[in-house]
DNA sequence: CTGTGTAAGGGCGGGTTGAT
DNA sequence: ATCAACCCGCCCTTACACAG
């Protein structure tokens, strides 16, 4: 009561509209006429000027009874409703958005997690596989004659298991060390494998060394042209390298060793794409170069 | 009683105008 | 050119009516 009989008394003091409150002390809010004349002007102007207000008060009948003051607050209360609305509205466009797009990523990030799991436990079995194998390995008696001779064609083809994958791997080594010139790529064909680019097979490439210099292997199924891009030097094939580990390693007997190197790398020609390899490390100290 | 809608107050920045 | 006065619009806030 204070408040309104404060407000009256402003009010006639200056004759200036306040707080809502009319001639008759009640708080003004503008009848369903008033506001569809506003509305009607509005939805054609929504920022009329000082003359066109008035002329709409004299106009319009209904209006007759407002300040020209109140027709301008009207407008810039009725713009700045607008904008608000307008703003709520493209943040709740924007929450759907959001919502629908989190959703995706978390049914993609429980999607990861699960083939994650599932690699883990797959990798936990390949090492108790291949642990067996290195204690069998054919090296093991040390007379340094570990070559293919040693170990029949006839036995232990099977690439999947990891003593057939070494036994592959040794002759495959030592055709590859009979061919590697140092100078040129040469194109070694995997045993059990079938013949051409596609195939899985043995790359080697100089590094400008002298006699036997060449210095990568990889078992990648790619064209022979490509690989010598990718395994052109250690810098770049370790670049493009995501991940590598070592499963096993054991010596050739003539003063190298191999290693069974499990290696995911980015393809340079596709760039996006993991590729997988399976490969074997060879060094040695051959005419004081060494073949990586 | 509480939340929402809204008429109006007041601050601030920008533009215009007239006097100096 | 400068400055005060004024107007306008935007923005934030306030106070109240009203619905649930």
């Amino acid at each position: 009561e204070k408040k309104m009989a404060m407000a009256v008394a402003q009010q006639q003091r200056d004759n200036s509209i306040e707080r809502h409150i009319d001639s008759s002390g009640k708080y003004v809010r503008y009848t369903a006429e008033q506001i569809e004349a506003l509305e009607k002007v509005y939805v054609e102007c929504s920022k009329p000027s000082s003359l066109r207000r008035q002329q709409l008060i004299r106009e319009c009948p209904v209006l007759g009874n407002i300040e020209p003051k109140q027709i301008k607050v009207w407008f810039q209360n009725r713009r700045c409703r607008e904008k608000q609305r307008k703003e709520a509205s493209q943040l709740q466009t924007m929450n759907r958005k959001l919502a629908a797009m989190n959703k995706l990523l978390t049914e993609e990030n429980e999607r990861l997690q699960k083939q994650v799991s599932e690699l883990v436990n797959e990798n936990g079995f390949m090492r108790q596989q291949l642990q067996p194998a290195v204690s069998a390995a054919p090296n093991a008696d040390g007379n340094g004659n570990d070559s293919a001779a040693a170990t029949p064609r006839s036995t232990m083809r099977d690439a999947n298991s990891p003593a057939g994958f070494q036994s592959i791997a040794e002759e495959t080594l030592t055709e590859f060390l009979s061919k590697a010139t140092g100078t040129a790529v040469e194109w070694v064909q995997m045993p059990g494998m079938k013949p051409g680019p596609d195939s899985v097979g043995i790359f080697a490439i100089s590094q400008g060394c002298n006699g036997v210099a060449a210095r990568a292997c990889g078992l990648v199924s790619l064209e022979p042209s490509k690989i010598v891009e990718i395994l052109k030097d250690r810098s770049t094939w370790f670049r493009d390298c995501r991940s590598s580990e070592m499963f096993t390693m054991f010596s050739t007997g003539n003063g190298g060793t191999i290693e069974l190197l499990y290696t995911q790398t980015y393809s340079p020609m596709t760039l996006s794409t993991a590729r997988d390899f399976w490969t074997l490390r060879y060094t040695t100290n051959l005419d004081n170069g060494s073949i990586v």
